[in-house]
DNA sequence: CTGAAAGCGCTTACAG
DNA sequence: CTGAAAGCGCTTACAG
């Protein structure tokens, strides 16, 4: 396993090992002509030290550019104060939110956010949370794109505070935030349903991933309360690039047995159906998971089950920082509610 | 200045700091009763160790769960093999990208990225900036809050290879990757133009914000080639908050010298001029400054004035590493050009 | 092929 | 109030 170290460091030049010459509270102490210890006070604004003395010192620091090597000070003091993000995609509007919320609340506890994408491959994912431990974060936040977590279990044994989010850890356990896809789903399918929709299709994203997964079963949920057979045409899993989608969604929509209302499983899709029902003159309806921008400007306005990815974020940096700060936790699942928000699309009526 | 290490720290139960109780390569050493030297040379894969000395290391490490402390080799090594990336906030679907790119070049350089978001505050861009530097980051990207970037000198001196991005570093000379906001506004006004609009208003962010004043002076040549003196109710700046930016919108598209056309400064900006024109029909033109998701499928498509994100992370991450790794390189100014996307909104005639 | 000693820049524990 | 010594967990430089 690499640890991300080395690329950088063996290619540094010969001389500047040493943080490029930068001068050590052993410099300042020689300037001021004071012990070490005075200047470790001086820099942590610890009590005991005389006026006179911590003028001089400073005077020291300032006239050298002193600035306190954290990454020293790490080392001894056994926290690093700080926190790993591994996610899927940085770029996705998902995650961005999420992210900061993580930020926010690691800065209300004076720690720094490392974070990284996994780009949804396992190994990567791996490979990103060990160089995370390597550097020795206090803490984990991890939206998985692997199915196996067992290989965080000695870390965690170690004391790395580790809280996933978004999807469940795999074969260990461990705490996890979740939206509530299944509620959520069964909600928006049920809201089709009580405008009259029969035949409801559901276009998600690949079936190994928990959230689409738990989706499916909330929209099978809705239709079997409602005693409707679903069939198989109705439902496509796989891939959300705007190709494939786009392609479940025409098949959906042509013959005689085409659906009234189509149940996108993400944001993702949700676009790519609002570009291929725009073509079919919006005639179907549809209701997506996820809201995003412009959803309200579109016409007709997509109506959306919404989840707070901010309040995911908040949440388990928040169970992440009791874990560091307090006494040990059991391991818990905390699932949030999402949001039914009509806006026009979820309300068209059946065609025919 | 507050470096964020000591809230998490000092409330750590007493008896783990020492990371845990992990176990190190001393307690390797003594398990495959090796010298640590020999422990180090395998755990780096290093040659000069019998297959049979290295079986037994291994072997020690797989049962201790051994994982190397890279915070402790960095304290020896100089690079920490981690770079810094300040930005204004991460949940701005216009970093997204950004940072996502920095990430990519990061990674491909072995290298970790600890990013914060200043808020628009320059104060905290400066605590966030140097906190980095304290943690020893081997370079950092800036996205700069502030105007004055002096308190970053003797962090550059010291080696901390620094580039600002999206805006120019103040009263320092420093590396910088800009969009072209001037060419990019001058042309998206330039367009309106063609149009035959006469009466064009520009709606922005505050001008002490540099790519603001520079749209703003792409808007103002434009008008001044075409031979146009602007009015002063044509033109807003100001805080982009959608209160202040529908204000502003209104009172342009009202009485009789109402504008037929307007160019919006930024995505936030552009996004609530949407939702005003849309409550005014449409009949008046808009070209906004980066495109959003979206822009296409909105009645009509926004014309918008596009810069690359993405490519502008990836260019001052490049240039960063090459700084890193190579011979000292002058400051240098680099500008990406923008792109005009037609989509309708553009396009729209004058009014009467 | 292998390892003991010194040191990276701090903090801790202790003594004056 | 002040500081010398030891140590955090590694790597470097050197010797066998």
């Amino acid at each position: 396993m690499t640890t991300g170290l080395d690329t950088v460091a063996e290619t540094t030049r010969k001389a500047d090992n040493r943080y490029g010459n930068r001068p050590t509270m052993k410099d300042v102490a020689a300037r001021a002509g004071v012990g070490l210890k005075t200047v470790s006070r001086v820099v942590n604004g610890e009590p005991g030290v005389t006026a006179d003395t911590e003028r001089r010192v400073q005077e020291a620091i300032d006239a050298l550019n002193f600035r306190r090597n954290d990454s020293a000070r790490v080392l001894r003091k056994g926290r690093t104060a700080s926190i790993g993000l591994v996610l899927e995609d940085l770029a996705d509007p998902f995650y961005g939110p999420l992210s900061r919320a993580v930020e926010e609340v690691a800065r209300a506890h004076g720690a720094l956010l490392i974070n990284g994408s996994s780009a949804e491959d396992p190994g990567r994912e791996q490979e990103l949370a060990l160089a995370l431990c390597a550097r020795r974060v206090d803490g984990l936040v991890v939206i998985p794109a692997g199915d196996d977590h067992r290989y965080l279990e000695p870390e965690i044994k170690a004391g790395v505070a580790t809280v996933f989010v978004d999807r469940p850890a795999g074969r260990i356990n461990a705490d996890v935030v979740l939206s509530d896809s299944f509620g959520g789903a069964r909600d928006g399918v049920a809201h089709l349903l009580a405008h009259g929709h029969r035949r409801i299709g559901f276009i998600g994203d690949q079936p190994r991933i928990h959230t689409a997964a738990e989706r499916l079963r909330g929209y099978r949920a809705a239709m079997e309360e409602a005693g409707i057979t679903i069939e198989d045409s109705w439902m496509s899993l796989g891939a959300t690039d705007p190709h494939r989608v786009r392609r479940a969604a025409e098949e959906m929509l042509a013959g005689p047995d085409a659906v009234t209302a189509v149940f996108a499983g993400n944001n993702r899709v949700t676009v790519t159906v609002v570009r291929v029902l725009a073509e079919h003159g919006h005639r179907v309806a549809l209701v997506g998971f996820d809201d995003f921008e412009l959803a309200d400007l579109l016409r007709p306005g997509v109506t959306v089950v919404a989840q707070d990815a901010a309040q995911l974020g908040r949440t388990a940096a928040e169970r992440l920082f009791s874990r560091l700060d307090g006494a040990p936790l059991a391991p818990q699942r905390i699932e949030l509610p999402t949001r039914l928000i009509t806006r026009g699309s979820g309300e068209v009526p059946p065609a025919g």
